[in-house]
Parts: structure tokens; C-alpha cells; sequence
DNA sequence: TATGAATGAGGGTTCATTCAT
DNA sequence: TATGAATGAACCCTCATTCAT
């Protein structure tokens, strides 16, 4: 009389997908820490043996890992060696496709990024690794400025602009709506190409 | 048992603007009420007297009143008769300024929008208010690809990609940093006039 | 240019009766003292000037007073001469009239009673008169068993029978019912007589 | 961090039984729920672990739970087929063992009925068992008038004229009295047998 | 590993009461 | 007298976290 259908261990990976699906859809402080492990199956109390740490930094772990896949696409992008404009292009797209096929995780990265910098100990890695990230774009920047194929623009602005724009996207986005991830990818890449005098 | 020998009555304001505070610094669940009637100058008892509506409420309240400082400007420039890429540029620089002018109010309407949406009755009025803002972007772009002065765009895409790089300028500004809130303005109106090809 | 027309000093009679109905429609602890002193025209800051001693002492207040009010015709006819069943017919009669034409007060008195006891220093006043209204009953129904107009019964048990029934009327009469005070006390007349056998 | 060597896992009706005594002691409003987490020997947190509803639940169960056992017997009898007369000097008795078995209950039925109908949510299931019982009484004496075996009286007085008296004894009645339940009982169900003409 | 009982801190909110004006 | 601002105590309830089993 086997009672439980080889309910198959639990592993991280099932933890933090079920919690980053809760922290977006309840948001960090709405979600409870039984609402994330009836996600994975588990009750409150199991969940503590999967992982150690609690709330702030499942938290943490969440982004991290999610920031990674997000990015992943990216950064392997930034290291090849196209011509900025096409490299230019083709990050942006990447850093859309990431963002809409993980909006709960990159909404995430926005609305709970507050959340993060007020913890105790603040998430010292995720922050660097996230500037790391921004930097890859500024240099892409520079390049272009400087091998001629982008017209001078402020490159902190500049950045900040595009990851902005291409951040909010997780907000926005709707999975059924009228364009494809890919789409807006397409007309986004179009929009700061040609801001920067490389359409 | 009373104290306070009247310093100065509180008023509906102030304690927006204290709770705008707050709320920015600590993040609308890690504020206290009694962080914020401290902020005003009132034990947390004392702030039910002034407002009514508890913290909820509040937050509405702050984020309604910001939207109006906010957007004034915008909303007047929006109406006037100019040529598109011209009411374009100064929309922006309007924009950036109210929210360089209100950083608090601004990030709080990112990093709680949604805090906001998982209320129980969901703030219809500022959602509306908020939408009919985007609203007047729209109108701007579609005039200007009508009238030929600026390159046919998703406008759809294009309007929620510049709103979300102005609004998230207030996550990254700060007054004492390299650029001032107008230059920075300028830079960005420069940025989207060249996409819409209208530089 | 009168502002108030002729206001009319507020009297401690006025503040008793808007108190018992306050009371009654919240209940003690769900009225509010604001509740109490608008339902007089005051402010509740205003109500202590008119009133001294607080929630508690008015509760007090407007029982004692209450119960003068519903055991004044009771109290006379059971000091005449007539003969029990006559004089028990008149005072269950009177009792309900009191009880039907101050309903709130005497309801006040079953659902309060509780409260009032719970209070740090019990109106021993108040009990003890409600005591010695006990008693009238007792005595009328003494003597007619005495004179043998009345069966006889245990004086103790029959007493709070009729009077247990006598106050539960504030429960359940309603002004607007098939029956009206006077109909029920007939009735209720009529089946204690009938109990102790003097129909 | 948790304590307690598992003295005994609490169940739902020590909660309820617990939670009655401390109503009746202190009144519902007067009453904490740390009172009443005390009188189980849990602390207040843990309360809402074994009982889902908070204080208003909590009174409305005490109140079904305990019109339950103390309207039991009376249910049984009222469905046997025993003469009328018979019946109602049975159900009466059974009434007031019920009552006086079960005081700190009987008396929340008097004195908190006024703070029940006032929650937002109105129990509907406890009034309407309530009203069902009392039912129960008015068939009895309709059958009892019908048979000839009662004087015709007005049917919707006497019931609640009896009901109000059967229950006030939750309010008098001292287990250390100088009259058990069953001597009472006995004394009652002759008073309204009288009235009813049925000695 | 998994559970669920238990905890304790903390927060939002209400309200009786007071006092300067 | 009348007001309304101010206070502080108290209470209900939630939840992250732990630990015996």
C-alpha cells in the first residue's frame, strides 16, 4: 500500500521556482513562508530542512539564481566578438527574451529590490554581480562610441535608460497580448539603435 | 494624558509627505505607523486623529497626491498647441523634473504599484489617473507619425519604453551626483527624439 | 446672524437617555463615548464637562436611574392595601408596562448586568436596590400563601421564575408586534395567578 | 522556539469548554484571548494554531457547541410520543438540567446575544437552531391545547415566557445553592403546569 | 526527512480620557 | 462651556522559526 506516488525528492531548483511564482504573485511581505511550501508540497515546517536560511534569504537565492538565467544569454553575447551595433542588437533581444520568459523573477528584481537593500546584511554578491551586468552594456557603449558606429551620447544615462526600458518590460508584458516577446524585442532593439544613430 | 503645547498643527499634508518618506526608506511593509507619526511629530494614536483610513489608506493618499505633483506639469504641457517632437522634448524634461523634484513619491510608485494592486479594493481612481497619463504620451507619438515628424513606431512599445526609463530615473538619481536632474532630462529628450528620428 | 438656535443647556437627563439607547443599540463596550456624546450634540471631549466619572459611572447611571424610572408604579402598588392576587395581578401589569415602555433600559439590565459586575468597585447601590425590588415580589407572594389566597410554593424559585420572564419581555417585545404591552402583561398576569392557583 | 514537552495535544473541545468559562467570567469583551490561550495552557499564538476563526468564531462555537449539549435531551423528548402534559413537565426538567449543568454556557446565551447579532457577519445557523428549538416548546402546547389537556392560552407569550424564565436560572442558580437543578426543575415544571391548568 | 505543535515578537488600530485654548 | 488635538494603553492577530517526534 504505497501511500505517497513516489513523490520524488524535493531539490533547490523546485524551491525556488515555487518561490519566486509566490514572492510575485503575493509580493515578499504578502507571501508567507506556508504559502511557498505548499507551493513546493511540503508543509512550513519541512521546509526548513530543504533549505537553510529562511525567508530574507530565499529571498536572496531567488535573485541570484534568477539573475543568472536571465542573463546567462547575455552575457555570453557580450563576450563574443561581434560589431557593437549587432552586438548591441543582439543583447537586447537576448536581455527581452530573458525578461519576458521569466517575468515573475525579473518583476521580482524590481519591485523587491527596496526589500533587498533594507535586509541586515545586505546581498553584497547579487548587487556586484549586478553592476557587473550593467557594466557589459556600458562597455558595448563605449565601443560602439569609439570604433565611431554610435553617435556620442552620456554613457551612464545612456545605460541606465535602456536598462530601465528594458527592465520594466517584466511589467508590463503579457504572455497573451498582442506582440511576442520576440516582437517587442525586435522594436526595442530598433528604438535605442537608432537612438543611437546605428539603425 | 495630553502633552504638546501646540507646536503648530499638523495638516494633511504634512503627513503625506512624511509618509512619503517613510515609505521610500523603509518600504511600505517595513514602515511602521509609528515611524511615520514619529516622522510628523505624533505618537501613532495621534495620526488616526489626522487621518482617517490607516496605512493603506496612506499610501494611497501619498501616491495619488504625488501622481498630481508629479504629472502637473506634464499634463499642462500635453494640452499645449505645439509641434510634436517640440511638446515631445518638453513633456520629457517636465517629466524627469517632477520626478527628480520627488524621487520618494516616484520610486514608491514603481516599487509599490504592487503592494498597490494587491490591496483589497484595488485603488481604481489612481490606476485610471495613471493610465489616462500614459494616455497623453500616446496621443504625442501618434500625432507625430501623423504628421510625418516622427518615424512610424510601435507606439505601444515605444510609449511604455520611454515611460519606464523616465520613471525608473528615480531609482538611480541622486541630487548630488554628477548630473544634475535637468541635464539628465535633456540627455533622455535627446535620446527618444533621435529613435522617433525627430533629433 | 444666531448661529445655534437657542441650544438649550444639555441636562443629565438628556445625557442618561441618549446614553441608554446608545447602549443598547452597541451594547456598552461597542458604544463609544464619541457615539455617546454626538447622540446628545456634544463633542466628546464636551461630554465630560456635563457628565463626570466616565463610561463606567454612566453605565451606573443610567441603570440606576432606569430602574426608578421602571419600578416607580411598582414600587407604589405594592405598598397599598390590596389583597395579593389583586395586588400581584396590578404589579406583574405594571412591570411590564415599565418593561415594554422602556425597553432599552431594561434590556440594558439583562445584558449588562455582567458588566456591571465586572467592574472594579461593583455599585453596590444599584444591587442593593435591585435586591430589595426582589423583595416586594417575595413579600406579596408570602403573604398570599400566608393568607391562603396563594398555593404554596418555594417563595425563592417562583420569585425569579416570574421575574426572569417579567425582564425577558424587554428581549422580545417589539413595539410594532401583534400584541401590545398591555395585551402581553394581561397574559402574563393571568398564567402566574393561574400558577399559584388564584385565577 | 517552541517549548512544551507535548503535555497533552489540545483538542477542539477543551478550547471551547476553556473559552466559556472565561467568557462567562469576564464577559466577552472583557475577555483576552490571551485569558483564554492561558486557560487552555497554550499562549495566544499558538491558540489560532488549533483553532482557525479568531474571537468572534470562537464565541459563536462556544454558543453552538454548548445550545448542543444543553438542548439534547430536550430534542429527544420533545420527538417521543408521551402525552403533552407528561412531555412538557419532562422537557422542563430536562431544560433546566441542561441549564444548570451547563451555567457559564446557558448564561453567554443571555448575555452575549446582544453582541452576537451585533457581529457583521450574524450567525444565521446558531438563531435559527435557536428559534427551531423553541419550536419545539410552542408545538408542545399547541398539542397540549389542541388535546384538551391545556387552558387555552396565548400561545407566543407563554412560550417565551417559559423560555425566559427557564433560562434566567443560568443567571441565579448556585451549584452550592440551597436547591439542586432537580428540585428546581421539579419546582418550574409545576409552576407552568399549574398555569396550563395541568397540576 | 517530514510533520505540526508551539512560540513570541511585533504591528495596526481603537478609544477613553485629558487639557490648553 | 465647548472643542479638538493629543495621548498611551491594550488588544487581536499574523507569521517566521524551532524542535520533539
Amino acid at each position: 500500500m504505497p501511500r505517497k506516488p513516489a513523490a520524488q525528492t524535493v531539490n533547490r531548483e523546485d524551491i525556488l521556482t515555487a518561490a519566486a511564482r509566490v514572492f510575485h504573485a503575493r509580493g515578499y511581505h504578502g507571501a508567507t513562508m506556508q504559502d511557498i511550501s505548499a507551493a513546493v508540497g511540503l508543509t512550513a515546517g519541512s521546509l526548513y530542512h530543504h533549505f537553510k536560511g529562511g525567508k530574507e534569504a530565499l529571498l536572496i537565492a531567488v535573485l541570484e539564481h534568477g539573475l543568472d538565467q536571465i542573463t546567462a544569454e547575455v552575457r555570453a553575447l557580450a563576450a563574443s566578438p561581434l560589431p557593437p551595433p549587432e552586438k548591441l542588437r543582439r543583447v537586447i533581444c537576448a536581455h527581452v527574451r530573458g525578461v519576458t520568459g521569466h517575468t515573475a523573477i525579473a518583476a521580482l528584481m524590481i519591485y523587491e529590490l527596496r526589500t533587498l537593500l533594507s535586509l541586515p546584511e545586505a546581498p553584497q554578491s547579487y548587487l556586484a554581480r549586478r553592476d557587473e551586468f550593467e557594466g557589459l552594456y556600458r562597455q558595448i557603449i563605449v565601443e560602439g562610441i569609439g570604433s565611431g558606429s554610435f553617435t556620442p551620447v552620456d554613457v551612464g544615462v545612456f545605460t541606465r535608460t535602456l536598462l530601465g526600458a528594458l527592465n520594466w518590460v517584466s511589467v508590463w508584458y503579457r504572455p497573451e497580448g498582442r506582440l511576442s516577446g520576440e516582437a517587442i524585442a525586435e522594436q526595442m532593439a530598433d528604438i535605442f539603435l537608432k537612438a543611437l544613430g546605428a539603425a
